[in-house]
DNA sequence: CCCCCGACTTGGCGCTACGCGA
DNA sequence: TCGCGTAGCGCCAAGTCGGGGG
């Protein structure tokens, strides 16, 4: 597996990355990465991260396979027919496969809400907007007029049985076609899986999004829409120009959509998004093999770290224009002790005709306050991909006032912040740092929060690595319930998951004849117990991890602690932090 | 000058490979 | 060896924010 993070003392930025990527870049047309490679990365002109990218281009989805002609869908009881191979549409999609896709549907949940109540195909927005795109494939002319008379159970229910006996089917697959499906696999990913950037190969992941139905993780007005079909005259390649991949469709000759040599971008292709083609879909590198995305982390981690060290110098000002005269300014520092205090999402502005209406700090509403006795307000709100979030925070005096005669006199759907927006509080956070944004913030929380826990957790040297680890994760739940990271899906049925496996393993250490079984039991239990905090608030740990600790923090805890990193970071995220990795025991965020 | 959108990060969850206990 | 549960990986949705372009 992993060597352990021991061999990776003193070794300074570039060595390791060596070590991580180059052993494994020798593919046709690709070098290994030297010193050279390196220091150029880091003494690239401003602007420009690449002087040559080479790929073979994007991986379309499979075409679109028909049904066999018995599986018909339903119109008023009687079974009826549906094209199969017309996909002379916008959505390039025949009717047949639109109806496959929905039918696929039906049973699913909309994210966010009560399973009992919230079947997708009782929701009337996500079947509206299926129907309307729908009717345009099948041509004003079709027989079928009113989509509450359509059964698609039949073709779920083919769809069902096929995918159960395609399971079987592997099942049965004798060890030699196992193998050959896996370097079948194999030969693709050494075809589409990686780019030469500057003449060292990185993995990349080709594939264009298939068509399908768009499902909102919260409540977007667009639910149910269909996705289109992306055609290759839909793909920009950004490319090397003596570089040029041909392009092929199923193994047919095709032409891409247009081709681009954007040296100061990380993208390897683009298109239209396949729901609403003004926002643009892009093909990267992998994020853990990405040597810009390495870079980037770095100095955001950085920047959260600067705000840390001038964080007494920013609440002094803020603190200062809570009182200001000025309604605008006092709105501003309101919002930045929120910021500060609760590391709410800064909250963009959007557009309620195509976006859900989850919220963030600036565009909070009176009916999301809660004011308490005592000086305490309640936070009730939906936030990023439906995720709720509901906290009760004491709040200073000048705050409170604040909010209070903000909320005075307004309806429950009036905003809280009248006069600014995301952007107007990014320009005011300038004024205390440069290159503070409000994102800063839930950087800087996490990575304080986590020093500060890890700083009064200091595991005894005769510790086994479980408990070492118990007690990181509680560190790091710290963080993600900080940052209000969830799992909504699971439910409560964790908890009692949990609970009854505490239980059996109770018995089962009570059962125990000799001491080292009592031992191993007893292991168990401890993991168990440390997993219920974050079961019973489904509490996600995962995003805080990926996105928000500055690695150098558990490097340092490691490495001070003989703790073997490799039990904190999967293998991806041992590369995507492997710039980190060299942090000496007594570095602090 | 302002706003829209380009480009990138952040987010939850479904699927699957894999490891563990029977 | 087999079935089963789970971690983790990849997918794609949903944010942030600065700067290009009208």
């Amino acid at each position: 597996m992993y060597e352990n993070l021991s061999n990776y003392k003193n070794l300074s930025f570039s060595t390791y990355n060596k070590m991580a990527y180059c052993k494994i870049q020798k593919i046709p047309g690709g070098t290994q990465a030297d010193d050279k490679w390196w220091e150029n990365l880091e003494s690239k002109s401003k602007g420009k991260k690449w002087d040559t990218m080479r790929h073979n281009g994007v991986l379309f989805p499979e075409p679109y396979k028909p049904l066999p002609k018995n599986v018909k869908i339903k119109y008023d009881k009687k079974p009826v027919s549906l094209d199969s191979t017309d996909t002379d549409n916008p959505l390039h999609i025949t009717a047949e496969e639109a109806a496959v896709f929905f039918a696929m549907k039906i049973d699913q949940d909309i994210r966010t809400e009560k399973p009992e109540n919230k079947k997708a195909i009782n929701d009337k927005i996500f079947c509206k907007n299926f129907w309307s795109d729908w009717k345009k494939i099948l041509g004003k002319d079709h027989i079928i007029k009113d989509f509450k008379l359509v059964d698609f159970t039949p073709i779920r229910d083919y769809i069902v049985k096929r995918a159960a006996k395609k399971i079987e089917e592997k099942k049965a697959m004798t060890p030699e076609e196992k193998a050959e499906l896996k370097e079948q696999k194999a030969a693709t990913t050494e075809l589409y899986g990686y780019a030469v950037i500057d003449g060292v190969r990185l993995g990349m992941s080709a594939g264009i999004q298939p068509p399908g139905i768009y499902m909102s993780h919260a409540d977007s007005p667009l639910r149910g829409r269909i996705k289109k079909r992306i055609q290759p005259s839909d793909i920009t390649l950004n490319v090397s120009k003596k570089y040029v991949p041909e392009c092929k469709i199923n193994g047919k000759p095709c032409k891409w959509g247009e081709i681009v040599e954007k040296k100061d971008v990380s993208w390897i292709a683009s298109y239209g998004n396949p729901l609403d083609s003004k926002n643009t879909n892009y093909i990267y590198l992998k994020r853990e093999g990405s040597h810009w995305v390495c870079m980037d982390d770095k100095v955001k981690f950085e920047k959260a770290r600067n705000l840390g060290k001038n964080i007494s110098k920013v609440r002094k000002g803020y603190t200062q224009d809570l009182d200001s005269k000025a309604s605008n300014t006092r709105q501003l520092a309101t919002a930045v002790y929120l910021l500060d205090e609760l590391a709410i999402r800064p909250g963009t502005e959007k557009d309620e005709k195509t976006e859900s209406d989850t919220l963030g700090l600036t565009t909070l509403k009176c009916g999301n306050l809660k004011f308490e006795r005592g000086g305490s307000v309640t936070f009730d709100f939906t936030g990023k991909s439906g995720v709720p979030f509901k906290k009760t925070v004491k709040v200073v005096e000048s705050v409170y006032k604040n909010l209070k005669s903000l909320c005075t006199g307004k309806k429950d759907s009036e905003q809280v912040f009248p006069d600014i927006n995301a952007i107007s509080l990014n320009g005011y956070l300038k004024n205390f740092l440069s290159e503070l944004t409000a994102k800063v913030f839930r950087t800087y929380k996490a990575g304080s929060i986590l020093q500060n826990e890890l700083d009064n957790c200091v595991p005894k040297s005769t510790d086994e690595v479980h408990e070492k680890k118990l007690s990181f994760n509680k560190a790091n739940i710290k963080v993600a319930q900080a940052l209000n990271h969830k799992n909504l899906a699971a439910g409560d049925k964790k908890v009692d998951k949990v609970n009854k496996k505490i239980e059996e393993l109770k018995e089962k250490k009570k059962a125990a004849k000799t001491p080292k079984q009592k031992a191993s039991a007893q292991k168990s239990i401890d993991v168990q117990e440390g997993k219920l905090e974050e079961a019973s608030e489904n509490i996600s740990m995962n995003t805080s991890k990926v996105n928000y600790i500055d690695s150098r923090i558990i490097v340092a805890w490691c490495k001070k602690y003989d703790m073997p990193i490799e039990k904190i970071y999967n293998k991806n995220l041992l590369k995507k932090f492997v710039w980190a990795m060299d942090t000496v025991s007594t570095w602090r965020f």
